[in-house]
DNA sequence: AATGCTATAATTAGTTT
DNA sequence: CAAACTAATTATAGCAT
């Protein structure tokens, strides 16, 4: 008892685990710290929450308060829709793009995060040295580059929705989930 | 270092905190929180997570990866393009659009918080290296004053668009679908 | 009023039962 | 194997700016 017992908790690193195992294990660890903490915010603040979490291997997960219908249908916040199939069709193309974009974003902010390490290790460097060409350079206009283009692209992205909103404002759509909160 | 500087972070009671400052302030760092917990749960497991949180005054709030839509169609078992028509549930048109835009809003300015941390790590290393001219231009702050101006125009579109929403909001229907668990 | 700071509470990675 | 345990990490309540 005198000494560590254990290696307990090494900092990990935000990246996926690949060892199967850990995956699960901080998986359903931290799934269920996610419910704890969104109830406490539910107690705390009043607020109603709802989590929805997918495991890779497509299982369902979910907790909500007061439900996943109350939260959702305040969050949606409508009446009940009608869909007809050419719609059903651009949904079907818009996902596909907010999909790719959303993957682009999360490159970008990947990205954005391995260089704001970098710039750290640097500052240390340059702090402790006093070193001037240490920087390598066109990095910060790389990564601007994208960070703008990626800002673009949002932007006619929600100017295009914009406008179809505003070209067919119609109630619609119900909508409900009822999940089970799982564990 | 002789006693206590500030007598922080006392022991929280689980109940609603009535001072509405404060409440107000937990609310926001704790959304924000829950946000980061449920990004590194997409990191770490590859899992898909949406999150949805409503503020007391009905103010409503998101995070999901991929996207909202994408977590919710998964949820409910069932692929994107070709409906049903028995639920149509999460579909609604113009609804979803406002999900994106939430989505996308929130998205933004997670955005925002990371460029202008990295904004801050570059200025301390300039500061405190007495400016070598490594560095070339304003483009942090042009980039960062971009953002927020992207921010500004997206809160005036999501509030305008939320206005107008609730301005025909009626009853709503219910359907629900069972989540299961087991990973 | 939003953000920074910091001591402290809370979460959790790794291990063990 | 789920649940407990422990110590290291992370989030955050209160305060200050």
């Amino acid at each position: 008892m005198a000494g560590k017992q254990t290696r307990e908790h090494q900092r990990i690193e935000m990246k996926r685990i690949e060892n199967e195992d850990r995956r699960l294990i901080t998986f359903s660890k931290r799934r269920s710290g996610i419910y704890k903490i969104a109830s406490e915010l539910v107690t705390l603040c009043r607020a109603e929450v709802g989590v929805v979490v997918l495991s890779p291997s497509g299982n369902p997960f979910s907790f909500a308060h007061p439900s996943i219908d109350t939260v959702a249908n305040q969050f949606l916040n409508r009446n009940p829709p009608s869909i007809d199939g050419s719609y059903a069709l651009v949904e079907s193309n818009r996902q596909a793009r907010i999909n790719e974009l959303n993957q682009q974003y999360d490159e970008l902010i990947n990205q954005i995060k391995v260089e704001e390490a970098r710039n750290k290790v640097l500052k240390q460097l340059t702090e402790g040295k006093g070193n001037d060409a240490w920087w390598e350079a066109p990095i910060e206009e790389l990564n601007l580059e994208e960070l703008n283009q990626m800002k673009v692209r949002m932007e006619d992205l929600r100017r295009s929705l914009w406008m179809s909103i505003n070209q067919r404002t119609r109630g619609k759509a119900s909508k409900s989930i009822q999940g089970q909160s799982s564990d």
